[in-house]
Order: structure tokens, then sequence, then C-alpha cells
RNA sequence: GCCCCCAUCGUCUAGUGGCCUAGGACGCCACCCUUUCAAGGUGGUAGCACGGGUUCGAAUCCCGUUGGGGGUGCCA
């Protein structure tokens, strides 16, 4: 049986290459891909990169090693447009031998000044009736008729009528004789057999163009059933506007430099605008494709929320086992140089990484719990020191307390180390919480941060005694 | 302006005419747990945009209004 072969799903995902890849089409990438894997049928990658001064072509390898990192694979492709025009000028001849192609000579300027003022908006047809040959310099427009409706079948919509006489002469081919992205795409989803296009819902205006180039492909090149369109919900930023490159955060990039797993990205992405039957929130990519059904899409825009998905990332993480935990982080700290992978093989981190994982969102949080046993780095935090230590009357007595039992312990375990703060707190009437704060700020830097005692264990006893020492010191030098 | 889409807690959603005094999740608040912070547990806050219909009965169907969004390029 050939993958994807007649009568199959074909689907594709279209990125252009004009910036990061973008969390929206990371989604629209990911329920073509459960269309095709659950049907059995093809997934296939075709990077639109018609507008030659547009595209960067640094930005092709990345749409690629986004949908890797997503595990996203693909069975056909990547394509790419411009390596396509030979297919493009064979449509455009067939087009233009039926008549269904007339040649416009009219400027951008011209265009608009013609316009304005008129009842039906966009290009009046000007150049219709004038009989121009094909050549530089001359645009190429698709007739389209004066009357009757246009529809489209959306599977998640139903169907969405336009009045012909609402849609504009539209060009298909620039006057360089390039062709245009509405032209290249029919070309190609009919050469690659696509039996559902599915895209973001601000494609849907475009859509009737589509079918009438398709359709008049159909009578004079012939016959390729339409493909099933299917227009997915927008993706929104907090002002419920289309999130954009310019304005938002938005690529997939971005997020995997700052530690979201690519599993949890998948999983939430899944769920804007889309749930499972049975309403639960985490699954996996096998299960989502078993599940997963146009029918079911929203119709309405997503806000795509970080917080939830950095909750979403949370729960990710600490339901790794350990060792795979600490190999994330290693992978993680190569690829952004995030932080020191030295740190990860040390007995520091044997110790501390099952209280790093319960406590990290991202993998990127790493650095900052474990900052405290770098000494080049290791700096007490201003502000906690002044809440924890300067505000605190008792601070200074209790340092001094606990420096001598620390100082005094034959080991230097977090068992011990425990039981002389709470003598300490004992002392001073205090619970051990509200005890041990100066010394953490002393010792680690910070007011939070992981559990103290293991924390001071593996600092060892020098560099602990040495950090409250200083903090004695800034402390008398410092007294205002 | 014109064309098109959309409308349930702040957010993501369940809900397809009676099971809804509208369920879950994120966030937020409180409490519990607790060596800080997280995590975890318990409880709470908060919503069917509005107006007409249809129907014995409407969040669910129809119409309108309002609101939001997208498109309107020789961009994709």
């Amino acid at each position: 049986m050939t993958i994807g072969g007649e009568g199959t799903v074909r689907v594709r995902i279209a990125p252009s290459p004009t910036g990061y890849f973008h969390v929206g089409t990371a989604r629209t990438a990911l329920y073509n891909w459960c269309l095709a894997r659950a049907a059995g049928g093809a997934f296939i990658v075709r990077i639109e990169d018609t507008d030659r001064e547009r595209h960067q072509e640094e930005q092709y390898e990345g749409i690629l090693s986004a949908l890797r990192w997503l595990g996203i694979d693909w069975d056909d492709g990547p394509y790419r447009q411009s390596e396509r025009s030979a297919l493009y000028d064979i449509v455009l001849d067939a087009l233009w031998d039926a008549s269904h192609l007339y040649a416009c000579d009219c400027s951008r300027e011209a265009v608009v000044a013609r316009t304005k003022g008129n009842a039906t908006p966009g290009y009046d047809g000007y150049c219709r009736a004038r009989g121009l040959e094909r050549g530089p310099g001359r645009a190429l427009r698709f007739r389209v008729p004066d009357d009757g409706v246009t529809v489209v079948h959306d599977l998640i919509r139903g169907d969405v009528e336009f009045a012909n006489r609402t849609i504009e002469d539209f060009v298909v081919a620039k006057s360089n004789g390039d062709a245009l992205f509405v032209l290249a795409v029919v070309a190609d989803d009919r050469d690659m057999r696509i039996t559902h296009v599915l895209r973001a819902e601000e494609h849907l205006p475009t859509t009737p163009k589509a079918v009438l180039i398709w359709e008049a492909l159909n009578e004079t090149a012939g016959r390729v059933p339409l493909p099933a369109f299917a227009h997915l919900p927008l993706l929104v930023n907090a002002k419920r506007q289309k999130i954009s490159k310019r304005r938002d955060r938005v690529a997939i990039e971005d997020y995997r430099a700052q530690g979201f797993l690519p599993e949890a990205m998948a999983n939430y992405l899944a769920l804007l605008g889309w749930s499972f039957p049975d309403g639960r929130e985490f699954f996996t990519p096998a299960d989502l494709v078993e599940a997963f059904r146009l029918e079911d899409v929203n119709h309405s825009p997503a806000f795509f929320d970080e917080q939830k998905l950095l909750h979403f990332n949370g729960v990710y993480i600490r339901a790794l086992p350990l060792e795979e935990f600490t190999a994330r982080c290693r992978h993680w700290a190569q690829e952004t140089g995030g932080l020191d992978v030295s740190v990860l093989s040390s007995p520091e981190w044997g110790v501390l990484a099952p209280l790093v994982q319960e406590r990290v969102g991202v993998l990127g949080d790493v650095g900052g719990y474990v900052g405290f046993l770098f000494d080049e780095t290791f700096a007490v935090e201003d502000e906690s020191f002044e809440k924890a230590v300067r505000r605190d009357e008792e601070a200074p007595a209790i340092l001094f307390e606990v420096r001598e039992r620390f100082g005094g312990a034959a080991s230097f375990e977090a068992a011990g180390l425990k039981q002389a703060l709470e003598e300490v707190a004992e002392l001073h009437q205090r619970r051990l919480g509200k005890a041990q704060a100066p010394v953490r700020v002393a010792t680690l830097g910070r007011t939070v941060g992981l559990p103290l005692f293991e924390s001071l264990e593996v600092l060892g006893q020098a560099r602990v005694l040495d950090r409250i020492d200083r903090a004695l010191e800034r402390l008398g030098g410092g007294a205002d």
C-alpha cells in the first residue's frame, strides 16, 4: 500500500519563511498531522516562498527544526514553491488559453484611483476588455464571474457563501511573471492531490478565489476533486487580536529556548480550539491522533495563555523520571548555554535534582535554583538581605548562634543542621520557618529557594561558614 | 466603507431542547500540609452579551441588535 495513495487522506502544512515558526502554525500543523496519522494518510510539508523578496532563507531550516522538535514528522517534502515555478507556468498557460485570465498593466496607483468611490470593492476590471497580450510589465488577473455565488464547503463552519460580484478580478501572476500564492497553492494542492485543506481562519476570505481557480482548471486541465476545507479559529493575544510576530511572543523557538518541553507545548496547543471527548487535559500524541475529530473543533478565537502553558509544562516536568529530567536539563543546557552542564553531573546535583524538579516551571528556571553553588555568581540579593536580615533585630544573634553550632558540627549533613537550627529557633521562641530566614538569605542569597538544610549540606561547611561570616560583617559594617 | 467569521466564568473549554440551581481546567482568594518557595489537599470567587420569536420547555433552534475579530496587497 502506498502511503497517502489515491483515495486516502493527504494534508499539508504550508508555512511561509517570513519569520519565526509561529505557535499558530504549529497548531495547524499538529491538527493536519493528526488527520493524516489517524487515516494512515500523508502529511506533507510545503514551504510557501513564492515571494522571493520577503522570504528569509534562514527560516527554512527553522521551520523544519520546530516541527521535528514538536514531534511532528512528515511523509513527503519539504517542497519549496520557489522551485516549482514550472508547474505554475503550465497552470497559468492553461488558464490563459481558456480565457480565464487577462493581462493588466494598471499600476498600483492607477488601481487605487479607479477603485475609489466604487460600490464594489477592489479592482474594477478595467483591463478585462482591452485585449492586452501577456508580457513583461503586465500582471495576470483572473476573470471572476459577474454573477453567481461561490460556495466554500467548510468542515468546521459549514457552507460559506460569497457572491461573485464581491470578489474582484484578483492578480494571479505578478508583472514579473511570478505566480502569486493563491495560484501556487491551487496548483500545488491539485498536483499533490491534497484532500483536506486545514488552515487558519484568516484564509477564509481568499478561499473562494482558490475555489474559482480550481473549478476553472477542472474544466481545462483535467478534473481533480476539490479538497475539503476547514478553517481553524485564530489564536489571539490578550487584546483579542490575531497574534502577530511583531507584537506578540509567538515563536516556537522562544519557548524552546526558555525550557518548555515539546510534549507540553503540543499538548497545550491541541487544546486551543479543541478538547478531549472525556474532558481530560493531558494526553499523548497517540491519544490525540485517536480522538481528534475536525467536526469537534471550535469556531471562536482562542487566547494563547502562557500561564496555562507554564502550568502544563510544570506538570510534564514533574512527571519525568529523575534520570530523564536530568537528561532534558543537559540537553537544554547544551543547546542554549543557559546553564553550566558540569553541574548536572556533580554529586551536588544528585542530591538537589529531585528538589529542583518539583519546583521549576521551565528548564530555564533550574539555574536560579542551583545558582548558590557557584561562588563566581553567588551574591546575596539586596532586597532579601534587607527584609530577612537587616530588618530582623534578632538576625545577628541567630546567625551568630547558628554559626557556632555549624562550626562545631562533626558531620555536616541535613538532619544535624536542621536540629542545630531548631535549637536556635527555640532560644528565640520562633518557629523554624521564621528562624531559618536570615540563614537562608546569608547562605543561599534569597528568601525563596530549595529546602535549606539539603542545600547547606551540598554547599559544604567551609562555604556555609564563610557566607554566614560575610553576612555578619555586612551587618556590622553597614549598620547605618 | 464592503465581504466574511465569531459570541458560556478573567482565560481555555464541556454542554447539540428537558439530566443545567451550567460541569472541568488555568488564574485568583482562603484554609490545611510545611524548614522558605513550590508541589499536594480542601473549599471558594466568577459565566450562558442583549432583544424578539419557535416550543409544554432554550445556554442549546430562528431572526435582529450589540460587541469582537479576520479579510479587503503585483504578501502569505
